[in-house]
DNA sequence: AAACAAAACTAACACTCGTTAGTTTAAAAA
DNA sequence: TTTTTAAACTAACGAGTGTTAGTTTTGTTT
């Protein structure tokens, strides 16, 4: 593997961990650099731009994201199997790529357009499976009946904080995590 | 009332709105002076620094919820019955003050020090009371036993973006809202 | 009408921002 | 060893940052 590709990771990672840390907009490209041990105008021999790095975040992780739906759906099972399975393999993203996430999840605004909308879009269709499956559940009688928008931000609102509590040696591991997880929201929308 | 309280809060609105919206880092005092419709310079007639009304809206919003805590204990009943008042404040604060609490929420971190550390401590005394009312829910055999820090956080997480999905005029109201949550939330930690 | 205070203004300071140009050093290929 | 390429450097640009100084306008009080 050449050089650059390391350093290049290595400015990557430091921007990861600084905007996850400070925010994008408290980030300096001179906080990156001395982070990384190079002078500023060195990270453009490896970056474009201070925002391609934030697109690069955001674009990766809603990729990663969106590629659970076909897994899910191909499961073929009742909503509340495909919930569970999607919760796990959600959880497993977050916990795998906290820094990430939690750019992801906050930093998105920071985006300029045409790439703002174009990561809107992508969000909406992330959450839209998520509405589908729990009005699928609601339509079943499995579920409560509960507005599926409020229901679905309930839910990305108890996972989405997890980069937060992850620690990869700490008390709980993801598949742990996932299982309490839907253990209390599962148990909290059921109809009985 | 003077006119220069009404500038002021004039200028705290458009700093609160903004900061929500864009982030503490990405709003200017530029900004807030073109909001306003005066020149930068003439903020600073009526407050003092950019981080002070930071500082203001961040303390004053701990306060709200901190003040909580002994109308909660006050009542002397069981955990579950003081978690859901807790919860129906916490929800009434939130949606009565919805820009201060997205601000208190997500930029607290620009606060510098010694504001950062107090707040800090603020904050974990009120999430404290909310773990000391699961712990004791647990120990009477009420709720699930898991760690109540994790509970605590699916807790809070669940209630605190709520800011972005109330609508003064939208479907549901704050007594809907807390309604809905706590009927979620502790069908979801209950033993049974 | 005169005096005072509040709040606006213009202008600027010292500094930081992301980024580019041009140059030198280090490493790889010929 | 020479040539080429990658990656570092110094220096600087133009724009934007929060904030202050000093001045003028506005509105209120005597």
């Amino acid at each position: 593997m050449p050089v650059k590709v390391k350093r290049k990771e290595h400015i990557n990672s430091a921007a990861r961990n600084l905007f996850r840390e400070r925010g994008y907009s408290a980030t300096s490209m001179r906080d990156i650099a001395s982070t990384v041990g190079i002078e500023v105008a060195s990270l453009y021999n490896h970056i474009d731009s201070k925002e391609s790095m934030l697109q690069q975040i955001c674009f990766t992780m809603a990729e990663k994201f969106l590629a659970i739906i076909p897994l899910v759906k191909h499961l073929q099972e009742r909503p509340e199997e495909q919930l569970k399975e999607a919760i796990r393999l959600h959880v497993l993203v977050i916990t795998s790529h906290a820094d990430e996430s939690a750019v992801f999840v906050h930093e998105w605004k920071h985006l300029s357009e045409p790439h703002l909308s174009a990561f809107k879009k992508m969000r909406n269709n992330y959450e839209g499976f998520y509405r589908d499956l729990i009005r699928r559940g609601e339509e079943l009688g499995l579920f409560k009946n509960i507005h599926e928008k409020f229901v679905m931000m309930v839910l990305f609102s108890s996972i989405n904080w997890l980069y937060d509590y992850y620690k990869p040696n700490g008390k709980l591991n993801p598949s742990q995590i996932s299982d309490i997880i839907t253990d209390i929201f599962l148990n909290g929308i059921k109809n009985n």
